[in-house]
DNA sequence: TGTACATCAGTGAACGCGCGTTCACTGATGTAC
DNA sequence: TGTACATCAGTGAACGCGCGTTCACTGATGTAC
């Protein structure tokens, strides 16, 4: 039952992307490499044609998810993506979600390789967070423009935290508690208002 | 082998305590119940004595390693909460540090017991946060009273997700990487910044 | 273009291992008299 | 207070099970002639 080349690869790719969503729902240690594979519609034995190890796969579906998160950030201005990162339906769609948010505290257990994955996906995020406001910041050349944009690149770095922190938090909550709801409620307004001050100076 | 009353009781007490550090350091599926129970120094077969399963342990180890982290935050104010929770020492110091900013990922798939068990935990971390902004933003008696009460709520919201995503955040990045210190610094500065305005106005 | 052979993606049984849990047993503690 | 017996915290071997991984095998694909 050999396959083409080009059909190997694209399952392949099936795999990696499949094991993402379900790694992102249940944790690397919630989801088996049998079921995993079934879930891709394939047997185990075929696991270790494509990966080394399952460490291995855990690695990529990182770099896949991440830069999958990627993309769909690039398109928003800041109060859109406050808007659909801290949100109900992001919350309850670990699989469709973001990355970091669901998996950011099973990255911290992980080998080097997974982690340093991680912190390259945190750096790409933080390039295009900033795409908008870097112009902005840096529109002032005076010898401050320097410490503008370190401050610029604080304030990406905060914002990721901030609403990685409301998304886990809301999920830790039992799933028809009104305190899920409150927690993503408040961080989403204030994180909006926080906005504010600076459109208006 | 039988035991005192009192020494059975102070030994499942110790056994908690055990577990709750290492589940906080390696998460609920990184520590077995024969690990568990031999790092409290006993055999495994004991554990059945003290617990239902180990699921019961993981949701009373939640509910004493909030209570702990509890107690250490009642003392400080605001700035000098941010400064310890937000920092090297914590981010480091997984078995000692918060069981949110440790385990609230794991939490949110597991069983409805643990994720009310962490619900509570945060309701009672937020009384403790709110307890010195409390007076000072009752202090206002008109008919905003209420509407500033809430927002008070929000804001202690806010400020605990900000902190528990620096610190999950900070904890996915390698061992030795910049970016995981720059993240710290950069979420302990804004967070501190944020609470500036309000001691001014 | 057609034939012969090597390759290798995918299959499914099997492996060793560690997990959570059970169980018969021990012996000091707690209790009844 | 002293004796006899029940209790039960703790022990350590054993259980079934699912895990990650290996392996001999299959058969269509890709390659050499």
């Amino acid at each position: 039952m050999k396959v083409t080349k080009a059909q190997a690869q694209a399952n392949r790719a099936h795999i990696v992307e499949t094991a993402s969503a379900l790694f992102r729902e249940r944790g690397y240690d919630g989801v088996g490499v049998a079921e995993l594979m079934a879930a891709a519609g394939f047997t185990h034995g075929g696991f270790y044609k494509h990966f080394r190890s399952k460490a291995d796969l855990m690695a990529e579906t990182a770099a896949s998810g991440l830069s999958q998160s990627l993309a769909m950030t690039g398109k928003m201005d800041l109060a859109k993506f406050i808007n659909v990162y801290v949100s109900r339906a992001h919350r309850d769609g670990r699989g469709a979600g973001c990355t970091m948010a669901a998996l950011c505290g099973d990255a911290a257990r992980q080998t080097e390789d997974v982690k340093a994955t991680f912190a390259a996906g945190i750096e790409d995020m933080l390039a295009v967070l900033g795409k908008e406001d870097g112009p902005t910041q840096d529109s002032d050349p005076k010898t401050e423009a320097d410490s503008n944009a370190k401050h610029a690149r604080a304030k990406r770095i905060d914002l990721l935290a901030h609403v990685i922190g409301a998304v886990a938090l809301s999920r830790a909550c039992p799933d028809d508690s009104p305190l899920a709801d409150e927690i993503l409620e408040a961080c989403r307004s204030e994180l909006l208002a926080s906005l504010a001050p600076k459109a208006a100076s």
